[in-house]
DNA sequence: GCAAATCGGTAAGGCTTATTACCAGTTTAT
DNA sequence: ATAAACTGGTAATAAGCCTTACCGATTTGC
């Protein structure tokens, strides 16, 4: 009785699934455009379903509220940065730590850059919505952090780099590649290209975990 | 005809200026411990009249809207933090850069983890309000960047660093002192207690800006 | 002391926006 | 083919909040 038969439904020759699908993608898109042009703040939803030419009833049938869609939005993009660099430091020589660092910067600024909106939504809008929000861009933040602590952590054990607390270096170097993440997002121009940006944060890393002294 | 006198008027034993500042003192008061408890944007005039202890009417008098009493707030930490810097920076000794670059960074990190709440207000509940507020808080964030982009190009000057391009490098030091700012104030023992940060920040920075070798 | 001017609190108007109830359109089962 | 079930758009409900008009309270000038 209670068991409901999903995704067997057409509608308009869609089965559910695709319908699903393809208006939270619209609404996600539409989220990106508004969100970074106009603000989380002052995206309402009706704007937002106006936009990805759907209604506010389907609205809620996709997230409970406008914070749920940010927080999808925001996991995406993180998502898609986070294995970018799990990608290119697997790939990178183990031997050189550089080229590893270097390869795991470059492409996360890389993946951020490649769109404006992203980086705007990652690193502004995001920021102060609600506790649930901060909190969930606080883990994210640190898992960033853990994975460049475990990075240099990996060279201090390789005897590349001294031994020593990585934590609030790695804290730091997030600071410093949001920093430019952000200048490069939006003012991609001549000094902060992406090549600049990327050689710049390389070079920081690298004077950051292997010491003063190198 | 048209000259008032001003502040000549007594209201209640006290002079018009004397009322004016004191509502602004409470207001702006009322306003860090609401902004930083509850976030800006659950919080609301009435609020914050209740918690001064004056209406709204008087609000109007203040401030043109929550955000105008934003920025007037963000201005003050800001122009604290910077007249702290400041002193610190001609205070040094000239002649030793690592010195002049730890009393400067341990002066603002001193500065903004004193109150958790302005941490928080600076780096977290000011951020993507609007576009006015966006453009004036990159505005301070580039005046940091300039001075330490200043203390670079001195220390090239005096030979003590290489001559080179230190754009890049103030703001990516500037996100990594706002990272740190955040962490110590959020979280200010052991680890990440105000010395360990200032040593931190301390040392990414001379690495930074000294370069790799030395 | 009295009128004119100023000050400040209350309360209501008006706007925006989230949320849901309702109904029309569409599909499946018998 | 018709009833039952499901899908989705419109529009109304409801709440929150900014803003200001109004009016009593207080003070100054004459």
């Amino acid at each position: 009785m209670e068991a409901k038969k999903i995704d067997s439904r057409m509608y308009r020759s869609r089965t559910t699934a695709e319908r699903r699908t393809e208006r939270r993608g619209k609404l996600v898109e539409a989220a990106i455009e508004a969100f970074s042009s106009s603000g989380y703040r002052n995206s309402s939803i009706e704007q937002l379903c106006a936009m990805a030419g759907t209604s506010t009833r389907n609205f809620y049938e996709e997230f409970g509220s406008k914070e749920e869609l940010l927080h999808a939005l925001y996991d995406d993009i993180n998502k898609r940065a986070l294995g970018a660099v799990a990608a290119a430091i697997a790939a990178a020589d183990p031997e050189n730590p550089k080229a590893r660092v270097g390869a795991g910067v470059t492409a996360y600024l890389a993946s951020v850059t490649a769109d404006v909106r992203l980086a705007r939504i990652a690193h502004v809008e995001s920021v102060g919505i609600s506790a649930d929000m901060e909190a969930h861009r606080q883990a994210a933040l640190d898992a960033f952090a853990a994975i460049i602590k475990q990075e240099a952590e990996r060279m201090a054990m390789a005897r590349q780099a001294p031994t020593r607390d990585f934590s609030l270096t790695a804290i730091a170097l997030v600071g410093a590649i949001k920093g430019l993440a952000v200048t490069a997002a939006t003012q991609g121009d001549g000094t902060a290209s992406l090549k600049n940006v990327a050689a710049e944060a390389t070079e920081l890393m690298v004077a950051a975990i292997l010491g003063p002294r190198h």
